[in-house]
DNA sequence: GGTGTATGTTGACGATGACAACATCTTAGC
DNA sequence: GCTAAGATGTTGTCATCGTCAACATACACC
């Protein structure tokens, strides 16, 4: 944003300026989503409400995103891009063993998902009617899961995994993540659990007995 | 709206007379929010809608439910008792090995979530503000996690699970179910897999991946 | 039988998602 | 350069929703 051509005065608070015809509204009303689901949480994500940040009138978004939905796609979109980020970022400050690899990404993903539970619930918890209308959303999606089917690979190359399919071990270790990572958002976790463990602890512990079942037994 | 009390005459369908003060609007409206969930999906699960199927006025939910979430929190202890009752049936009809019970119990889980995706999420995805403001949903919710302590707990006993705290134990078996549930009711998974093993294969070839890690080594 | 309270109704308000009509900026063709 | 056309943003409007306030009705207890 940030730029003043044409037309005139009106220069906002100085820096800050704006064209009208502001180029790209579509990555601000983005940004505005984020910064509502972390400051006033998903309720108070709405289309007129992200326009307001932006500083647009309530229709504009509307010339850029088809409906509310669309937005929030492009906002889930944008969660699994740093998701996947952190996950690679995680496996590559990790040990070298896949094993350690694994529980590392694992608890990534769970550090993100208490870091913006906001942002995870319009990742997973809304109801996309059509996947197939949202293609960046799809591939970000695929670039998660890809980063664990890797790790799982090398796993297997290097005999400290069981061999099998991949992507279904891949799979499995989504599931166990993303399960404990909603639990823990939606504070849905036993009180007693919480507190003996710690999250961390707990989460660790939850994956090493997942990865444990990935073992070769002798 | 509807009838005539009072006034007088106006039986409605002959049979389906309700006296105005109906009785158990509370039950009726919670059956209705059910049947939009399963009809409409939950986007259409609204205070008013739900009204209109019980067949009274916008307002005269206010008298049952301090306000929506309170129909929300409702219905989810609905849905967690229903999980509760199909937890303890699959354990009850699975042989009597406490692994074969942990694979049965999860996979009723993830029928249930199946079934009823969009019960799934007001029972999970509903950000519920203040958990302590309703105990039945707490306590609904605590009688299905306490399904798998026990069942885990006599694996121990038998010799058949690794020791261990079995309640961290069971929230390891909790989040993997939940997330597998999540991800196939979101439609989240990878398609080649879901055409490779099917439902059912993917869910129990995950589940006893993981029992598989609760198995004592020799 | 009368009265108080629980239950249901009517009416209103502000907010939201969406549509239509209009205004303004940008760009393309000449 | 200038203008026409399209892209982008605005104003106005509508139905629906959650919620509140005021009012009406029916049941239960004396």
């Amino acid at each position: 944003m940030a730029e003043g051509e044409q037309g005139s005065a009106g220069a906002e608070d100085a820096g800050e300026r704006r064209l009208y015809h502001h180029s790209n509204l579509r990555a601000t009303l983005i940004q505005a989503g984020l910064a509502i689901l972390t400051e006033e949480g998903v309720q108070a994500l709405t289309l007129r409400a992200a326009a307001r940040r932006a500083g647009v009138s309530h229709n504009a978004p509307y010339r850029h995103f088809a409906d509310k939905e669309a937005l929030l796609a492009a906002i889930a979109e944008e969660g699994f891009l740093e998701l996947a980020a952190r996950i690679e970022a995680a496996r590559a400050a990790a040990p070298a063993s896949p094993r350690a690899q694994l529980e590392e990404s694992g608890w990534a993903y769970v550090q993100f998902a208490l870091a913006h539970p906001d942002h995870l619930r319009v990742m997973f918890g809304s109801p996309i009617s059509d996947p197939q209308a949202h293609p960046g959303l799809l591939a970000a999606g695929a670039r998660a899961f890809n980063s664990l089917v890797e790790i799982i690979q090398a796993g297997q190359h290097a005999g400290e995994i069981i061999s099998g399919d991949a992507r279904q071990l891949a799979f499995a270790a989504w599931g166990m993540v993303h399960g404990l990572a909603l639990l823990l958002t939606n504070q849905q976790v036993p009180a007693n659990l919480r507190a003996a463990y710690g999250q961390e602890q707990l989460v660790r512990t939850c994956l090493r007995q997942q990865i444990w079942g990935f073992v070769p037994r002798s």
